[in-house]
DNA sequence: GGAGTACTTTGATTCGATTCAACGAGGCTG
DNA sequence: CAGCCTCGTTGAATCGAATCAAAGTACTCC
């Protein structure tokens, strides 16, 4: 490149050597005050910038942390970011954020990246798979923490027990005295939704009820509004009282489409979503939602990162699970 | 680190050159296939990995280029976040997403960050101040695209028009009928929030009306609510028939207080956003809004960055200005 | 004046991938 | 069979910053 100022050119402005420079940059305690100036000097005047690249080829790692995250227009993971971000900027790490999408061949791809770039270590919402790329990557020695998916002893996860979630959004529906009640949500491969599911399914049993399942193909709105559609087509006597959706995406779908088709909600079609997204409360009708402590998550799960990648020696792995709210709101009042 | 594998090892374990193993990764069609196959054969065997820090020492630029926005949490920038991210991974660059906050300091840091990473190139919406570090960057030839602000030959830009926009706002509300009518935005140091404010004044002022102003520090949820509760205080004569807001996340702060101090929207209030995110169409009351092309915005603005990185003599500034449009929905519904 | 101590500065070496001039092997031509 | 290509392969040099053992300097104290 033309302008690159290097190290060397700075030594030279200043009249002292390299190894002088490099020691202004990293330790100026050592150096004499009368020199560190001189050599800020020159930094200044020649606009000297440190090359990361050189830095981190010396070093063998890189300073910053990624973050694979399931869906970034999901307010969910932005607030789950914001998180981690203010965890990772105080410990003098970046953040790298990246969107998988929810799709395997992306996430690979982020992966691979994070690797080539030595990245400090991986906070990840893997995607719904068969066999997964992490477990490789942890052989590699690479600190890695499952975020919103807990897992087993050998490495670190932080996660909200979803299964009572799904126990708290049906109970709540149950105790209404909803008795045909359907669960919007999917895809079923996803560890998450699957354990809403089943915790829904646990708490209808022991009411002696059951809970259908319409299962969409993404946690997005248009799910939610496609769902939304062929729930309003259905005849009114057929129709479900009540759906929980896996999240608060497709609840506002579904909502949407109600409120197009003159469908009441609560009186003719109570909603609960999951997540408590800022907008839930916003909606058409406020939403009742399960509440996930989101910025929670994100900040633990970078801590317990950051702790692996200080102390890697007398770090045990940990499973932190946080336990989800109910908020109630209009959408399941009793009317 | 103990484990790490080079091209060193990949070529002893091959029988060949590290040369070759430079061209097997970087040019595979110069090398023999038999000597190929050996070498992916090593590749695979060793787990090696290629150490991008090195590559980007060696080429003097990393292969990614960063988004700096104001608000992650804002779903506009998401969306235009998206956009951005599938023209970047068309040209087999990568993304990395920073959220200044509006806040400068964060904002030099990122870009600091970027330099020392020696990215290709920059996109940013810029946060209010009064000297911008964006000439000096542009100055040491690193390319740069201002997004969601215009700028002049100097540098590419890719925004839409916030007169019209503001325009749109007022005008629609004047043809309803609407007399007091008060702009909720801010800071106005912002540009955006400015012009939009500067098109609704002059739409008002086509009309001989004025429109007040209450200022917001921020573009969130939060600020808008603060006002709307500033605004359900108010005596209902004294109180705006309706109100513009610099952002969808205001204009839903706004109506949440309406609703919850039983202020019917849009009879008592009339509401018009800016932005038309997905959330405004399914808000308490659907939002009327000013609809930008956020995915458009990003894919033009990166295309436009990748232009000149590629084609860097050839490249001409260009001031990409996209018209916005209004969709009206039940908030200002006539009544 | 010499020894001892504390503080500064030096510069060769290292990290890992890429590049490119140079070399060698083999084939083809006149 | 010499001369000339082509195609594959080689390996030393390079990018920029960090490190650290060693050398240098200044100062104190007996």
């Amino acid at each position: 490149m033309s302008g690159e100022v290097s190290v060397i050119d700075v030594a030279k402005k200043a009249g002292v050597s390299l190894g002088t420079v490099s020691n202004v940059l990293n330790r100026p305690e050592r150096v004499a005050p009368a020199t560190r100036a001189r050599v800020l000097a020159a930094i200044e005047e020649l606009g000297f910038i440190r090359n990361e690249a050189a830095r981190q080829l010396r070093a063998g790692r890189s300073r910053s942390i990624g973050l694979v995250v399931l869906d970034i227009r999901n307010p969910f993971f932005t607030d789950l970011a914001a998180g981690v971000e203010s965890s990772v900027a105080d410990a003098g790490l970046s953040l790298v954020l990246c969107n998988s999408g929810d799709d395997p061949t992306r996430e690979d791809h982020y992966l691979s990246l994070l690797q080539e770039q030595r990245a400090t270590g991986i906070l990840i919402t893997p995607a719904a798979r068969a066999t997964s790329p992490i477990e490789g990557i942890r052989r590699r020695g690479m600190p890695l923490v499952l975020v919103d998916r807990s897992s087993h002893r050998r490495q670190c996860s932080v996660s909200v027990d979803d299964l009572v979630g799904g126990e708290l959004a049906i109970d709540h529906l149950i105790s209404l005295g909803h008795k045909r009640i359907t669960f919007v949500g999917g895809p079923l491969s996803t560890k998450q939704v699957a354990d809403r599911l089943r915790g829904a399914r646990a708490a209808a049993e022991r009411a002696g009820l059951r809970v259908t399942v319409m299962e969409t193909d993404g946690q997005v709105f248009g799910a939610g509004r496609t769902m939304g559609e062929r729930i309003a087509a259905m005849p009114a006597r057929r129709r479900p009282t009540a759906v929980f959706c896996g999240n608060d995406l497709i609840a506002l779908g579904v909502l949407q489409e109600m409120t197009r088709h003159h469908i009441v909600v609560p009186d003719d079609l109570a909603i609960v979503g999951y997540d408590d997204i800022d907008f839930a409360g916003a909606a058409a009708v406020p939403l009742t939602s399960v509440r996930q402590p989101r910025e929670d998550l994100g900040r633990t799960a970078a801590e317990l990162l950051i702790e692996e990648v200080v102390s890697a020696d007398s770090h045990r792995h940990r499973q932190v699970v946080f336990e989800p709210d109910l908020i109630v709101r209009a959408s399941t009042a009793q009317s």
